[in-house]
DNA sequence: GGTAAGCTTGGACTCGAAGTCTAAACTCAA
DNA sequence: TTGAGTTTAGACTTCGAGTCCAAGCTTACC
């Protein structure tokens, strides 16, 4: 993949329209090329083909993802109130980015085998919450939790699916409804009284 | 589709593998006649197209799914108890079908898109679950929920991720692992005290 | 045993989309 | 002005999905 010039980028963004509509292989070269209005043999000079344009546009996203959560993470009170500010600030772009994100849970699997995609997910989200459940064990806001990884990649899965079943329904959840839910369910648990 | 004879059913569990290694459209139908060692044509013969083999594998699994989760779903017990059930019940289905339901995963986008696995989907884990919520609020075993559906969709999306990312780990978690966290992570909560 | 209906299969075929290639036009900085 | 890199149309190759057919096979029923 070649670096883009300025002007590209914008327009790039219609494919997502296409790939969270249709997904990436029930989405023809020629039409990315028409919703961008980018020349085929344009895209093909910059992109090695689809999948580095689905790549591309899923890096932005991630790039957005970490930047708000990595921000929600570091600012101040408990570790609890950070998370659930993770949580929300998550569940926002979700909201900001529609097509891209429905895109990126289409194609999750896709998504996992791309490496740089790995990563990304890796930074954006699963590293600074894991290390934000340590956190809370230690300044006592959080119970001491055996395998942190492991309740990051769930709450990743949580605050994905509900943003995707929430952004599909008619009329669409606010995101305050699902900060909300997500936050009373992965904080405060279900059961009425928070003990065993 | 036309009804598959008996013996065919087993052999094409094979093209689950190749499914949730590679995906559906890097998977050629000549690689799933050498794996299922069901010469292409006859493929043809009961099927529509590859889309339609990935269609009824998923079935298959989500049949199971149902099968487990209704099961403890209906179990004795405070509606709290059911719903821990219930995780390890369809952690415990990932465990037994890794192939199949990582396929599934994969494939995200194309099997929300197929209605039939839309409707099993529903059939087999937000319906119960959401039921299973409503009635903790009766009981007084869990919290009154504002959305539950939204909870059963966000508990989907935490157990199938972590069942996915678990799978894949070396080595993979033990079910009980995931069980005990996810359980105590949706039941309890992250929270010291279990109040607000 | 005959026979008809439907199953099974190899292999040739069509079709459509991915990706390649080329050459001509264009931009822009030195 | 010139040369390096960009942009594009359009022709081309390649590959795999899905179709088709004809020959052989199985099996149930007479």
């Amino acid at each position: 993949m070649r670096p883009l010039p300025p002007h590209m980028e914008p327009k790039l963004m219609a494919a997502a329209d296409l790939f969270a509509r249709d997904g990436l292989d029930a989405t023809k070269m020629e039409d990315v090329a028409a919703a961008t209005a980018i020349p085929k043999a344009t895209l093909y000079y910059y992109f090695t083909g689809k999948e580095e344009i689905l790549s591309f546009l899923f890096q932005k996203v991630l790039g957005v993802v970490q930047a708000a959560v990595t921000q929600a993470a570091a600012g101040p009170g408990t570790a609890a109130a950070r998370l659930r500010r993770v949580i929300t600030a998550h569940l926002q772009v979700f909201a900001d980015y529609p097509t891209a994100s429905r895109a990126l849970q289409f194609d999750l699997g896709r998504a996992a085998r791309l490496p740089d995609i790995a990563t990304s997910v890796e930074a954006s989200f699963i590293g600074p919450v894991s290390q934000l459940i340590r956190e809370g064990g230690r300044d006592g806001s959080l119970r001491v939790i055996p395998h942190p990884r492991m309740v990051a990649a769930a709450l990743l899965g949580a605050v994905t699916t509900t943003g995707m079943h929430a952004t599909g329904m008619e009329p669409p959840a606010s995101v305050a409804d699902m900060a909300d839910t997500l936050s009373q369910l992965v904080l405060e648990g279900l059961v009425t009284n928070g003990g065993t």
